[in-house]
DNA sequence: AATTATTTGAACATAATGCTTCATTCACAT
DNA sequence: ATGTGAATGAAGCATTATGTTCAAATAATT
């Protein structure tokens, strides 16, 4: 039972695999094994054991900007106690609605938003206040992403 | 010069597509073809321009806390001005920082965080806090994650 | 030192890929 | 309606990758 645990922790090979994948998305597993001079059986198994689990969904790679979707904001949301679950479900129910988290601090929670435009983020505003449990909410709009989502240094330093 | 424009928004082959790959990311292409019931020349093509421009780095898809990183949080932070530029490149140089935006609101930038620990946390609090520009910071961490990114919902819209 | 886990190299049949060509269909502007 | 350019489908071919298995070597743990 000790032998393969669930949740093991990248180790250095596994880092460069994924800094290697960061940079060329569609090498292939010969053309990895080779870059990191292991064995292609090697990469093979690897690979197969970060797609369980470790990695995240495929859907991370996709921007709603994308689809026309140009406006992002943050939300802060105050619900009532006791729908907790209910309001949960239907702000799920809203498309563009793309993260939910539970926070400290004063509001209850965290909401990732998108909308076509500015007005639009109105619209989908509205749809959010009009969820029973949901108090009040207070937005931010994004003006701009200066260091866009990354791991790359928390990846290198793995390396060393 | 107007034949292909730069940004075009996906259709519906292009949604399809990404659907199937947010259930199946190592589909090859021939079997996204015949599922889709297009010609292998049409997902090579489309698959082709997704990677182009459209489709979010590979880094999307790896999460800190697959190296240990279990502690998520958001941070407000209010920067002099004058500093900007500078600033932005110290935050950078830290390799908790995944992220910064620039949003409307009372706090100027909107960073995302992650650490080892809630101590560890407060050591990157720290690190933040010694550059210079940075005038104050607000934390807030993350309990719980209700929903996490999704945009397979803004995909289906488009299909239908 | 002993045991277990991981890596390696090699082999094989199967399958996918990249690329090209070409006819056809489609979308759109004239 | 008509012409133009782009997107698609179909087919073929040489090359390359894949999945799989296995025994031996190496590394890591106890």
């Amino acid at each position: 039972m000790s032998t393969s645990d669930q949740k093991r922790e990248l180790d250095g090979l596994d880092a460069k695999l994924l800094l290697e994948l960061i940079e060329q998305p569609d090498a292939t597993t010969v053309a990895l094994a080779q870059r990191l001079s292991v064995s292609r059986n090697t990469v093979q198994a690897r690979l197969q054991k970060l797609g369980q689990g470790t990695l995240e969904s495929f859907q991370r790679r996709v921007s709603p900007r994308t689809m026309g979707y140009d406006v992002e904001a943050f939300m802060n949301a105050s619900i009532r106690q006791g729908y907790d679950r209910e309001t949960m479900k239907a702000l799920a129910e809203i498309p563009e609605v793309l993260q939910i988290f539970a926070t400290t601090g004063d509001a209850d929670l965290r909401l990732t938003v998108t909308a076509r435009s500015t007005d639009d983020l109105y619209r989908v505003n509205r749809l959010i206040l009009d969820i029973p449990g949901i108090v009040r909410t207070s937005t931010s709009v994004v003006l701009r992403e200066f260091l866009s989502y990354r791991t790359k240094p928390l990846l290198e330093r793995i390396i060393e």
